[in-house]
This record gives structure tokens, C-alpha cells and sequence, in this order.
DNA sequence: CCCACCTTAGATATCAGACATCTGATGTTA
DNA sequence: TAACATCAGATGTCTGATATCTAAGGTGGG
């Protein structure tokens, strides 16, 4: 029995634990799951909240509903860590099964320009914190990074070389961020970047401008990415409306 | 009064007729919806079809809710248009409130590749339409395209010069194309497809390489689209998870 | 006057049980 | 054999109740 309560409403507990049994294989792909009725018994809830939680399931094309006939697993359960799943570029390259490792670059406090005033909808005169970082996976430059924060937002004298930042936002200001959105580009060569990168002249460049939000969607941290195509791959679902 | 019923499930409905309520003003960003009980009467329906409604809407990051507060609408209520959402590059060019044109290249039999073989589960010696087009918003090409799709999914003799490709298998052939699996790619340059599109030596290209299947995961069409970066603009939503 | 505590109204979260409707399978009959 | 009727079982929807959370307002002691 695991020590933390689950504070999480019900109907959360309910969608992960589906998740889970069909990603260790308790339901299996195509497989029908159990009866509503007896689904809510086996987990002791209501058919009202197993309901809400097979709703999102089926939004997210984890299962297929039938009236009449049947719930059933999707037959390609996408948890799909496609892009639209946020992760730090360190999550990321641990995922990859790689040792995350950075080369710092440059710090600094700037002003905001004019598109920096409308993406934080801040002053003129606030101070940003600018970072400009090399990402290594297993000390093989992978992602040049540059990100930009409100000075505001950080706690003072914070060694911000070591670490995710997402992970330092949340752990040392206790700011979560929930989503981004991400404008995607390619580009071809970069006169500073590539170089620094490494790359050969014909590796392509993907990069990912994001604007990061925490839950109250205030925008805390503004990134430009730039990925070494050959070293990542993203992918996408994408569903017809 | 509308003519054509409305045989969907009621909670699709209630989706619908909220999103369209919040799209038009009705109830505004960061504003208070009327309470569960309220809006069930307003709408005819019960507090429990109308709560897995909102449970998507939730979802979807559309509306917020907060026990024992209320249910407010998104302060950025996406109905993003991103990425994630899939439509056929005609409709991205007219979306773009430009004029979509075909380029068309070439059309030829051939067998499946190695690869083509896992996408589509295909037999060796299954037949697959090849068809290079370039595509041009205003008379300008912006998009180089190849499409691969079985011969069997299509009926004999079709005209597919002048038209959406999605619109085609759905018009024709009955096929309705629900979902892609895209992987996203950079490339700098292309010996072939670069000087088709006329792209300037700085331009890069952003290449969508998707897989398409309809509402029965059926692998239907395989596409690679090379998109002139500097004509299109491509974002996603990233959630946390 | 202010702050800590209590109470309460109103909202969402969850529950229990019923009935409606759809689907697939089975059986029946012309 | 084919069309139709029936039925079981599943999801869809409804009703009405209770539980829990939150914000706001009241209350009393300092």
C-alpha cells in the first residue's frame, strides 16, 4: 500500500489506471475491456465517474466506444509522446537513453525587445534573464538553447548551469509549467549555430520557438531551440475535425 | 430551424453548441459559465451528460474547472489550428484565404518498397498509385508532394489532377481519412524539390512524412509533403504531463 | 481595529439506480 | 434461403441524492 494519499480527483485516478493496465498488457490492443458495470465495480466507483474517465480515454484515442456493442483498447493506444507532450530538452535526451550534459555559454540581464514585451506583456524596463546553452547527449552537442525569463521569476544567486530549467523554475520558484506553444521552423544552416552543433553542411536544423506558460497562464519563460536533425526525431498525431 | 437532425450522441452535441457559444462570444474568455444545474436546464439535457461534455472541454483546454468555484472559460480557449489538427494542404492554402492550384508531375504504378510494405501491411505485389504534385497558393509553388495510396482503395479512371487527394478518397472511394501519424523533419536543401519550389538558397524546407488511416486505423495513404518554410507557419500546443 | 475562527451558500465531485437505445446473435417463418 | 422477430447485453441518458471543496461573510477576542 503505497504512503500518499491521492488527493487527485477520482475520475484522474481512474484514466492513469486504465492507462496503466493497457500499457502492461492487462488489456491488450483491440481487446474488449469489461462492462461499464463491471469496470466500476473492479474499481470500486461509480458508472458516472468511469464514464467521465472512458470520455477522455476516448478523446484521446486510447479506446473506441461502440453503443451497444463494447468498449474496446485502440488499436494503436497512442501515449504517444509525440511533440504535443512538453518535456525539457533534458527529459528528452534522457529518454533517448543518453547522458544529458550542458555547456554553458553566456548569462546575461537584458532588456525586453519589442516582441519580448508582448510575449511576457511586461514593462519596458523589466529585466530579463538570458541564457544561451550547448545541450550535450553523451557530450555529443546536441540542442543550442537559448532561453529568456524575467528576472522576477527567479530567486536570486541560483546556479541555473547544471540543470533543467523547467526543473529549476519548479523547484526553486515553485513555478509549474503546464504547456507551451511552439512555433516549428526549419533552417538550413545557421552561421553561429551550426558550427557550434557541429554539423555537416548538408544536417538541416529544426527549431522550436516556445513560449511556456504555468497554470494560470501567465508566460514565464520564453525558449528558442534549435535541434540537430539527425539526432532527433519528432513526430505528431494529427486528427481530422 | 435546422433540417437535418441530428443523430450524434447528445454529449457531442452539447460540445458543440458550447464551443460555438464560446467562438461567438457568448460567454467570454475568463468568464464564469452558468452552474452545471443551470446550464443542463438551459441545454435539455442531464447534469451527467452534460458534465462528460465538459469533461472533454476540460480536456481539450478549452474550459477550467474548479470544485466548488465554477466552470470558466480558457483565458486562450484553443481551438488551436495547429499542427495537430489534420487537414489536406488545399485546405491550408484556401485557409490562408489564398488560391490553391496543382502542379501535376507525374502518376505511375509501382511496387511497394520494404518500407512501404510495414506501413501499409501490404502484400509484394500489391499495386500502389505514386503521384508527385506541386502545389501553389496564388500561382506560386509552395509545396512539393508525393503521395502513395493502394490501387485497391481507389475506383478506376478517377481524375486526380485537380484536387485534394483527402477529398478524393472521400468523395470517390468512401474513404474518410481520420487521423495521420506525421513525423516532422528539417532539410536544408533538396536537389530536386528546391528549385521546383524556386526557394532561395536560405530557405529552408519543412518536410511532413504522414502516415493516413481512417476511423478503422486502415493504413490508406502515405504522403511526403515539403513545405517552403517561408510560406508556411506551423505551431503546437505542448501539455505538461 | 484587526485577525483568527466559524458558519454558510453555492459550486463541482461522486454516488446509486433506473430507463432508453443500439447492436449482434439467435431463432422463426414464409 | 432470406427476411423478419425476438432477446441479451452493452453503452447512452436521466433523475435525484450526498460529499466535498471554496470563497465570502459574520463573529468574537485581542
Amino acid at each position: 500500500m503505497s504512503v500518499k494519499t491521492d488527493h487527485r480527483h477520482l475520475y484522474l485516478q481512474v484514466i492513469d489506471r486504465i492507462k496503466k493496465d493497457i500499457e502492461q498488457g492487462v488489456y491488450k490492443e483491440k481487446e474488449k475491456l469489461p462492462s461499464e458495470f463491471e469496470l466500476a465495480k473492479q474499481l470500486g466507483v461509480s458508472r458516472a465517474t468511469l464514464r467521465e474517465a472512458l470520455r477522455v480515454l476516448e478523446e484521446e484515442n486510447v479506446i473506441i466506444r461502440r453503443h451497444g456493442v463494447g468498449t474496446f483498447v485502440s488499436s494503436r493506444p497512442m501515449f504517444t509522446s509525440g511533440i504535443e507532450q512538453l518535456s525539457s530538452v533534458t527529459e528528452m535526451i534522457r529518454q533517448a537513453g543518453r547522458k544529458p550534459g550542458t555547456i554553458f555559454l553566456s548569462s546575461s540581464i537584458q532588456k525586453p525587445t519589442e516582441d519580448d514585451i508582448k510575449r511576457f506583456q511586461c514593462h519596458k524596463e523589466e529585466d530579463l534573464l538570458v541564457v544561451e546553452r550547448v545541450r550535450t547527449a553523451n557530450n555529443e552537442p546536441v540542442v543550442y538553447c537559448i532561453d529568456k525569463v524575467p528576472c522576477k521569476y527567479l530567486p536570486k544567486g541560483i546556479a541555473y548551469e547544471n540543470e533543467s530549467l523547467l526543473e529549476i523554475l519548479h523547484d526553486e520558484a515553485n513555478r509549474y509549467i503546464a504547456y507551451a506553444i511552439t512555433h516549428i521552423e526549419p533552417l538550413g544552416y545557421h552561421e553561429k549555430v551550426s558550427p557550434v552543433l557541429q554539423c555537416e553542411p548538408e544536417t538541416a536544423l529544426l527549431v522550436l520557438k516556445q513560449m511556456h506558460f504555468d497554470e494560470n497562464d501567465e508566460p514565464i519563460l520564453y525558449s528558442i531551440d534549435y535541434f540537430k536533425s539527425d539526432k532527433f526525431s519528432f513526430h505528431v498525431l494529427r486528427k481530422r475535425v
